[in-house]
RNA sequence: GCCGGGGUGGCGGAACUGGUAGACGCGCCGGACUCAAAAUCCGGUUUCCGAAAGGAAGUGCGAGUUCGAUUCUCGCUCCCGGCACCA
């Protein structure tokens, strides 16, 4: 090998050796300590971006650190491979989304491979072939089974653009998440898992999950949204029915002043019936409901009902008004209006002229005017009557029973999370495995006929979903009757995919189940690494599909993920690199032209994980540099005589100084990657101490021992960063083994060691000189050391000495 | 509004448990090599005063606790992310 570091050659050599020796396929192994590390998997969109090159290192720095801490380490990788730009493209470019789809995989594959990525390869998942999808068809058929799933015609968020239903998530400033479309309601059948049914245990387990960062298990917990509060029961004049309401305020009970409902709400319904203006209220209501929800300001509207409710503790008539701050998918689609002590129900009564009065008072006794504010703290609850004096859990505990007592109310908790829609109007994704019968009605397809396999040779319109021109799919027999019925053609949302793909990883190639025993041996994952824009989507949605394949027995782990690592961005010029912005640096340049190590070293050195990284071409530039210092600093040792073995009591300072620096990198380091998880610090101590083996001028044997032994160190704690240049250096410095299957190395106790330490001297907490003492003198022989410098004498002076606090080991205090 | 995170040199960042603020890198300045440039190597680089020794100030702002605060407490401010007529 020359001694010009050529990035292109060493890397290749790297890697041909990691694939001839299959260094990173795994099989189970009870016998030993498992490790399984996880990257969200890419959307093969074509090419991998800065974005992709950043959390796969991450990733990769992780696992190849736990293999040679001796873990069994399970690394894979696959593809998300249904979705709409694959449709896009189709359109665009006429080519079929299968076809555009298999070519951009076996593309990035490429990519991943040229990256030194360590994955076992044979566990490749491709979420769009049907050996994939066929279980998730399956789980789903057994769900069905078990009334987990369900179809409902439902007000859904209509992408005009996209011409597809988007979950609630996927809506974002009633906006379309991809197409940035104003969304629509529409009504439309559909079909959908019952999160809701697991959403207290999504929320309980949380507390469980310590390696989880706070900032996504708040925004899950925020998400779920539980409040608990009383289902309270109005009369309505003229109505057999009551008018159901929920409140987490049942101690305002007596400050009711009017009723809100929905625009949906039956009883707006049927006084529109006979109301010409509050029908085309509610007309106006629902079209620009979905639009217009989300934004900040909107006013407050609404129209009196003309009817009353009836007061369930005084028995006053309370008015009845549509409005359209009343949502009909939260709580009961009801509320019971206290002006007093409502932000939302004051402004509501001070547009529209209705009375607001006090019924809590701040317990401190100061003095407040709800006509001028409501107040909304907790207080002491008055004028109520039988609640009078009562603290606010005093009286909702007073209420709850009364109104249970009396079969007209009941403890509720109510939920923001809503059931999960996995209908999409999209071609490209997995068939729903459902048939329609006439006489059966909705039928899931039966275990012997899946997969429901979507035709992936197709002609492509670019309008709607080309299943429903094709008679071939649609057309069948029913599976119980035998007559003559049609498939569903609507796929399942790809964050159904996305939910279980690490599960199927461990059971690579099983054609007899979703998962088999090889599960119970990698899960759950150790460590998972991916962008924080899925903190609540597809993490929530992986965590609730964990605990179907459990309560399935599939799986006995509650939850997926034991750790999770949430990447930044990577940005220029201050912004998230994207090709709408044409801030875009293309990583496979910079792999052409500086080599796999340098861009992955750039990326793990310039900002801490968590952090938005921005990028930099001079930053890429020193990484280069660095490689090639590194590289000259090994070839020029190795080309030097062969140092005896080190003999560690015959140093002198300089060697044990030396000695130390490395022992102390490699404590380091360990805790930077091992615990830390920060890189950049790990990068930047071994980067120290090859500054100080290559300010080492002294070429004696011995010294020639410590510097190797410095080399072999900075060799081994970058190779998990840098593998390849490593892989090499490890040759040259003499070893016929692979860093790769190096155990880590340990630091030396002994090394560690200074007879001499240096510790500063403050006054009065001011830096005013250094000293030199035994690193076993007393408390007395340092303050002693400390007052005969000579700069911390001319500070001292002749004043009275009141205090001395000496902390061992780092510095003195002299206090005057 | 609520929840979470943050504010440190020209820049990215370091300081992990209250103990030397600015590690490491980038950039910049000076030097060596070169006819010259690039590359490489050596030295310097928080600000202000000083030839230097040394001194003063300094981690968004204001207070507090402490021998000692980037770190802890209180108040404010600005930025980033999430959620939001949620009853």
């Amino acid at each position: 090998m020359s001694t010009i570091y050529k990035p292109d050659k060493v890397e290749q050599a790297a890697r041909d050796y990691w694939d001839r020796e299959r260094c990173f396929e795994v099989d189970e192994d009870n016998g030993r300590d498992k490790f399984y590390c996880l990257t969200m998997f890419p959307y093969p969109s074509g090419q991998l971006h800065m974005g992709h090159v950043r959390v796969f290192t991450i990733s990769d720095v992780i696992a190849r650190y736990q293999r040679m801490q001796g873990r069994h380490v399970l690394q894979p990788m696959g593809w998300d491979a249904f979705g709409m730009p694959a449709e896009n493209a189709a359109i665009k470019r006429g080519v079929a989304p299968a076809r555009w789809t298999y070519d951009n995989i076996d593309y990035m594959r490429g990519q991943l491979k040229r990256l030194g990525y360590g994955y076992d390869w044979r566990r490749e998942v491709t979420t769009c072939s049907p050996e994939y999808y066929r279980w998730e068809q399956w789980l789903f058929t057994r769900l069905f089974e078990k009334g987990l799933v369900y179809r409902k015609n439902s007000i859904v968020n209509w992408d005009p653009v996209d011409q597809t239903v988007l979950a609630n998530e996927q809506v974002i400033d009633g906006r379309g998440w991809r197409s940035d479309a104003l969304v629509e309601r529409r009504e439309i059948p559909q079909w959908f898992m019952k999160i809701t049914a697991y959403a207290d245990e999504l929320l309980e387990c949380l507390d469980k999950l310590p390696g989880w960062p706070d900032s996504v298990k708040s925004m899950q917990r925020n998400w779920i949204g539980r409040s608990e509060g009383i289902e309270l029961d109005f009369g309505v004049e003229g109505e057999d029915q009551a008018l159901t309401v929920f409140t987490t305020r049942p101690d305002t009970l007596m400050g009711v002043t009017y009723m809100a409902v929905a625009a949906e709400h039956p009883l707006a319904q049927k006084a529109a019936a006979g109301d010409k203006a509050i029908a085309a209220f509610i007309e106006e209501c629902k079209k620009t409901h979905a639009a217009e929800a989300a934004m900040e300001t909107m006013e407050k509207k609404g129209m009196p009902l003309g009817i009353s409710a009836i007061h369930p503790i005084s028995g006053e008539p309370v008015p009845l008004w549509v409005a359209n701050f009343v949502l009909m998918g939260y709580g009961t689609g009801a509320v019971m209006a206290v002006p007093g002590h409502d932000e939302r129900d004051w402004e509501f009564a001070s547009t529209h002229g209705l009375p607001i009065v006090q019924v809590i008072e701040p317990s401190d006794g100061s003095a407040i005017d709800v006509q001028d504010a409501p107040y909304m703290e907790y207080g002491r609850v008055v004028n109520s009557g039988f609640i009078d004096g009562m603290d606010y859990r005093q009286a909702f505990d007073a209420v709850a029973e009364r109104f249970e007592s009396e079969d007209r109310g009941r403890r509720t908790v109510n939920y923001r999370l809503r059931d999960w829609g996995v209908s999409r109007q999209r071609y490209w994704g997995a068939p729903i495995p459902i048939v329609y019968c006439e006489d059966c009605g909705a039928v899931a397809v039966p275990e012997d006929q899946l997969p429901v396999v979507l035709p992936e040779d197709v002609e492509f319109t670019g309008v709607g979903s080309p299943l429903r021109d094709m008679p071939e799919f649609f057309e069948t027999d029913c599976p119980k009757c035998g007559r003559a019925a049609h498939r569903e053609t609507d796929t399942f949302d790809t964050f159904v995919e996305s939910s279980w793909y690490f599960s199927r990883y461990a059971s690579p190639g099983c054609d007899t189940a979703m998962v088999d025993e090889r599960e119970a041996y990698w899960m759950p994952v150790d460590q998972y690494t991916g962008g924080i824009e899925h903190a609540i989507l597809h993490l929530l949605y992986a965590r609730f599909y964990q605990k179907l394949m459990r309560d399935e027995g599939l799986s006995s782990a509650d939850e997926p993920f034991t750790n999770l690592l949430t990447q930044g961005m990577v940005l220029k010029d201050g912004a998230k690199m994207s090709k709408n912005k044409g801030n875009t640096v293309d990583p496979q340049e910079m792999i052409d032209r500086f080599g796999a190590d340098t861009v992955r070293l750039f990326m793990m050195f310039t900002a801490p994980p968590e952090q938005a990284l921005e990028w930099s071409d001079e930053g890429v530039q020193g990484a280069s540099r660095f490689l090639k210092r590194f590289w000259n600093a090994v070839q020029s040792h190795a080309a030097g005589k062969e140092p005896p073995p080190l003999d560690v009591d015959a140093l002198d300072d300089g060697q044990r100084a030396l000695r130390r620096k490395t022992h102390q990198t490699i404590a380091k380091v360990s805790d930077d990657i091992g615990r830390r998880y920060t890189f950049n610090t790990a990068i930047a101590a071994s980067m120290e101490l090859l500054n100080a083996v290559n300010r080492f001028e002294d070429d004696s044997p011995q010294s020639q021992a410590v510097v190797r032994e410095a080399l072999e160190a900075v060799v081994l704690v970058l190779s998990p960063i840098v593998p390849h240049i490593c892989h090499e250096l490890w040759h040259v410095l003499g070893h016929a083994s692979a860093p790769v299957d190096e155990p880590w190395p340990a630091f030396d106790e002994a090394a560690l060691a200074q007879d001499m330490i240096d510790i500063v001297v403050q006054v009065n907490g001011k830096l005013r000189g250094r000293i030199s003492v035994a690193a076993d003198a007393d408390q007395d022989e340092i303050s002693k050391l400390a007052l005969e410098d000579e700069n911390v004498r001319r500070f001292v002076a002749d004043k009275a000495i009141r205090k001395t606090i000496v902390v061992p080991g780092r510095l003195v205090n002299v206090v005057v």
